[in-house]
DNA sequence: GGACTTATCCGACTCAGTGT
DNA sequence: ACACTGAGTCGGATAAGTCC
């Protein structure tokens, strides 16, 4: 989609920053990753006319279809990460100030792999409870790390997106400004610019492939603090795979008599787990 | 009743937090 | 620094439901 170009304003920044309200945005940057700077506060009718563009810097690949059962959560893989790209149209420098710009939000929907319809219509249960087909954190905070080539960006990640259903989709991220001077009920953000997602699959439980192991760019992210999960993959499967087997050799004969001989490893556990969950 | 699908459970594992 | 614990993750297993 063609980047957004903030329409031509004068702006106000040479006069000096103007801070918002006291307390309201500390508030609301209280969930971004990075430090809100409340002191460089910038409505967007105040700039020049700035050029914003998404990147998908990591594209969705697939996914387990987690049912619609609040317990079993299963992540799409890989974490998609959306970069944000900020400039000045006329010299093509890179506006470092508005890309710290802390109350930048990206939300994340789900479309059909055509691109043409939103998927998110509610799914209705048999209980006629109504649910969302995409769950998890639909909304991403900026988070201002370098990238795995030492690269400083802005960057969206969204470690905790699962879809109930299996099929055939997209992602579409949309970056919001959101303007502290102007929260009010009924009030609206509107949106910058979008990116829409390669076609990713959702698998059900006995045809998915497995994670991948986590990329470079997940890594270097999370060693700066980013909240993403870093993963093995297939390697750990194996690892696990290897152990089972020589468990059972060993075991087999064990386990016959001692079936109903307090098996405490791991029960224990799930007791807890079950009672925490109840 | 068998085949198939789907939701949930199980057990191993990882990792962050905490106490010593 | 190390051991321990609790919470969360993930692949596979299985119970339950549906269809023919």
């Amino acid at each position: 989609s063609p980047p957004f170009t903030v329409p031509d304003t004068p702006r106000a920044i040479k006069q000096g920053p103007r801070a918002p309200p006291s307390g309201l945005v500390e508030r609301a940057a209280a969930g971004a990753r990075i430090e809100a700077d409340t002191t460089h506060y910038r409505p967007l009718a105040e700039q020049a006319p700035l050029h914003y563009e998404l990147r998908i810097r990591q594209q969705p690949l697939a996914a387990r279809a987690c049912g619609f059962g609040e317990r079993d959560r299963r992540v799409v893989d890989p974490p998609p990460i959306i970069e944000l790209s900020v400039t000045d149209p006329k010299t093509g420098e890179t506006d470092a100030e508005e890309l710290r710009y802390a109350l930048s939000v990206v939300h994340c929907s789900l479309w059909t792999a055509n691109g043409e319809e939103e998927e998110e219509t509610a799914l209705v249960q048999s209980d006629r409870r109504t649910t969302r087909r995409l769950m998890g954190q639909l909304v991403a905070s900026p988070a201002v790390l370098k990238d795995e080539n030492d690269r400083e960006g802005c960057f969206f990640c969204f470690p905790d997106l699962s879809c109930r259903t299996p099929g055939c989709f997209r992602l579409r991220f949309v970056l919001m400004r959101i303007d502290p001077m102007n929260l009010q009920a009924g009030g609206y953000s509107p949106i910058i610019t979008e990116v829409l997602s390669d076609v990713f699959t959702v698998y059900t439980a006995k045809e998915f492939p497995g994670m991948r192991p986590s990329s470079a760019l997940t890594i270097a992210l999370k060693s700066q603090g980013c909240n993403i999960q870093v993963k093995k993959g297939k390697e750990r499967t194996a690892a696990r795979s290897r152990g089972h087997a020589s468990d059972d050799d060993e075991e087999e004969e064990e386990e016959e008599e001692d079936e109903d001989a307090a098996p405490e490893r791991g029960t224990g556990r799930r007791k807890k787990k079950r009672q925490r969950q109840a």
